[in-house]
DNA sequence: CGAATTGATTAGCATAGCTAACAATAATTT
DNA sequence: AAATTATTGTTAGCTATGCTAATCAATTCG
């Protein structure tokens, strides 16, 4: 039942659409990057935060792996969150060579008030749209989501 | 014509959608950049490089706007590109003070090569999809870039 | 116990972003 | 015409992020 179109529209071209969208996501992050300066931390920082204030505390390599980083980078991501004050490193009692690392308070706070004012932000240029229009990038989403799962 | 829907959706949140939408561009973008890395030169060369091939010749502060980058970052990429022997540096006879900046023949074939190759590499992971999501994905993206025309 | 592996750090390099200060040229004003 | 102002690009110097190679400590395995 996934495939019956009646129109027999033009097969479409996934290479066009994988340059468009890779031009489109580069634009998008460079406006949206402008609202983040308003915290204070660069994106690395802020993009690791997010993935420890929505994914609990991890060790420094999970945390590495997960934000497709190489562990020196992340120490020094870290390093940066630890100074801030939005995060802290706490040993493992298991095992003495991890390093377990979760958000503060003050982490978490400010996590949400950028991610606030980036969500406005963002939302306040998708008004211009009509709903129908709102509707293709829901579902746009949720399949480049399903995409990126399956990437390996 | 546009808003004629029968099946009364809920009107889908354009916050969460924001939100969504920059969490899978970074994540897209974080792939694909491991492509890139094999031409050699970093995202910001091969983007402002990208701008001179399909724009054609243009101004340093042209280049540095279109890049949404203050001038002196532009000048420091555009010297890379220029040790790279991808772009040349070509005094403009009206206005002394300007400097146009065009690709060479060989960043050219450079940028049409990672461009093959990022493209190839994204729009193999596009194939797992449904002709009907590709279709959604195709739509959105046309979305999108009236959104970011629109976005002054 | 000794050797290999694992996890994190340090050192050192390159790229990219910024602001402030400067130089050169063009445009405007007096 | 001369002086002032505005525009364009560069230089200098800072910070942040990415990498690899080398190191150190702790764990695991033979």
């Amino acid at each position: 039942m996934t495939n019956v179109k009646q129109k027999s529209e033009p097969a479409p071209d996934p290479a066009k659409i994988a340059d468009q969208m890779h031009s489109a996501a580069i634009h998008l992050l460079r406006r949206v990057r402008k609202q983040d300066a308003a915290t204070g931390e660069g994106p690395a920082r802020l993009s690791a935060l997010s993935v420890l204030v929505f994914g609990g505390p991890m060790t420094l390599g999970e945390l590495a792996a997960a934000e497709q980083v190489r562990p020196p980078t992340m120490t020094r991501i870290v390093t940066g969150l630890e100074q801030g004050g939005l995060a802290r490193r706490v040993a493992d009692p298991m095992d003495a060579r991890r390093v377990r690392v979760c958000a503060t308070r003050k982490g978490v706070r400010l996590l949400q008030r950028g991610r606030k004012r980036r969500i406005e932000y963002l939302a306040r240029h998708l008004e211009v749209l009509e709903n129908n229009e709102l509707e293709t990038l829901k579902k746009a989403v949720n399949v480049l989501e399903k995409v990126l799962g399956q990437w390996v």
